[in-house]
DNA sequence: CACTTTATGAAATAAATTTACATAAATACT
DNA sequence: AGTATTTATGTAAATTTATTTCATAAAGTG
């Protein structure tokens, strides 16, 4: 909790001096963050002890630590949040709630990870004989993007977005393929089915996809970027962002695997573009 | 400005000490807020009056009060920019990252857009008889993705990742008809060229691209969503997210415009998804 | 109203930061 | 190349700032 919110709720529960403290503090953070206890206590009219008590009794180490903690709170206040659009709103309003819906969810995607499964997933990835991404619908994007990501990396790397081609894909799989297979619910019948499938076969499957879901159960290694969706308008929108995050995760883990030498060839998947472009004039 | 932000920037005009220690802060700013001057030159392994100068030179009052200011810059709602992965870095590590990379990114691209322009753009949508979302490489998926949004509001729309298809589709354009271009660079010759066809054939073009670019030049509206784009490993990664959330607004804007009548209908779509899914049990 | 607990401050101590100065490194100019 | 000048860095002392110790005062308790 903000530590400014934390003198507030508290404040009832102070000693009277303390409560002097507490009240030139509250008046002007601002301005507490450039002062010294000494000035601090001159201003409250107490003795610098009891502010030092004071920081403790709030759970900061000393007086400097509490002045860090109160620059944090003064810093930009506002949390991310998930805010819902409204009926009413003007383009800057949605505009504005969408990003920072987006950013909330980001934020708890990022905490919901498991940098251990993670781990894993870009060890069983550098040692793949064979990349196959499978998604469908919005998640179809995400499988799209990973390929254009790993192809990068001079793997064999397939996608596809059409269920009648991942399952012969999956069929045809054998020990050291790896399938990522991935569904923001885990619950597409079809693709749980394709999960099945690629182990069956002896292929690693890893899932992008809810931890608790059916097509959890099917993969070797999950990993599950938790998002509070917005159901409101019925369309997938924070959870393909948190997946392509997590792509992005796993295409860099894979490159620092392999070293630098290995991204030299990045650099000339990357200027084999240039001649399909017009030159910046700067 | 941030203050990592301008460490990060000024990088190149720091003395060899400054740089060590700037090195070592941005390493991990989040120790170093609570370090002494005193620790904070141990590991930099330079003196004391070197970091004391060091603050100074970033326009702050001294050590402590440059803490304040790093606090701040670590405090929530202030990702920043350029965290860029390193050769030795754990999984929890790059991660971090890349999410603060991405959110760092986000906040940016929110601060570039023009609600007007958005506005506008909706208003062109909606109005529009057919809606084509044309991109190459990673930008094919952003179209990708926008097909997946749009096609929910039974609206005509296609989406094409093949050049030569993007041409016909173009040359058959007509007036009432908004093709919608993605591209970060805007330098994409042929993606250009399609731009021009279609507003030759008297279609509105939308562009999701960088303001100053050829490409942009071609457009009737340009929506620019800025971002850092992240060059060490050649990929493009924050670009096409940022393209997303405003694939997102523009789908938003879309729906809201529409009324809500019209939303029943994007829950009758995404209804229709059920029995193809395993229920939840809860 | 005695007694205990809790709160507060003065002074001493400890810690951290800054200044002043000396030396070393880098750069520019013969 | 060699010297002069500027710039960068470190050592040690001085200063500022924060914390601890301990004594005293206020508040609470039976």
């Amino acid at each position: 909790m903000n530590i400014l919110e934390k003198i507030t709720n508290e404040f009832d529960s102070f000693s009277k001096s303390e409560r002097k403290v507490a009240e030139v503090i509250l008046a002007s953070p601002a301005t507490v963050i450039h002062a010294s206890i000494a000035s601090l206590a001159k201003q409250a009219n107490i003795s610098e002890p009891t502010v030092n008590r004071f920081c403790r009794r709030l759970d900061t180490k000393g007086y400097p630590d509490f002045k860090l903690h109160l620059a944090q709170s003064l810093a930009n206040g506002t949390p991310y949040v998930n805010r819902h659009v409204d009926e009413n709103d003007t383009a800057e309003e949605y505009t504005t709630k969408i990003f920072e819906s987006t950013l909330a969810n980001l934020e708890m995607a990022r905490k919901s990870l498991d940098a251990t499964l993670i781990n894993k997933a870009v060890d069983v990835l550098t040692q793949a004989r064979k990349i196959s991404f499978f998604g469908l619908g919005a998640s179809a994007i995400v499988a799209h993007d990973a390929q254009n990501k790993f192809f990068r990396f001079n793997v064999p790397v397939v996608y596809f977005d059409d269920i009648l081609m991942q399952r012969m894909s999956s069929i045809n799989s054998s020990q050291g393929d790896v399938v990522v297979v991935i569904s923001h619910t885990g619950r597409t019948k079809p693709l749980v089915e394709v999960a099945n499938i690629a182990r069956e076969n002896d292929a690693t499957v890893i899932g992008i996809t809810d931890a608790g879901s059916p097509l959890a159960k099917e993969c070797n290694i999950v990993l599950s970027p938790t998002v509070a969706e917005d159901t409101d308008l019925y369309m997938p929108m924070a959870s393909r962002i948190a997946q392509l995050a997590l792509i992005d995760i796993l295409a860099t883990g894979f490159t620092l695997r392999r070293g630098s030498k290995f991204r030299d060839n990045l650099k000339k998947v990357k200027d084999s573009l240039r001649s399909s472009r017009f030159e910046r004039k700067e």
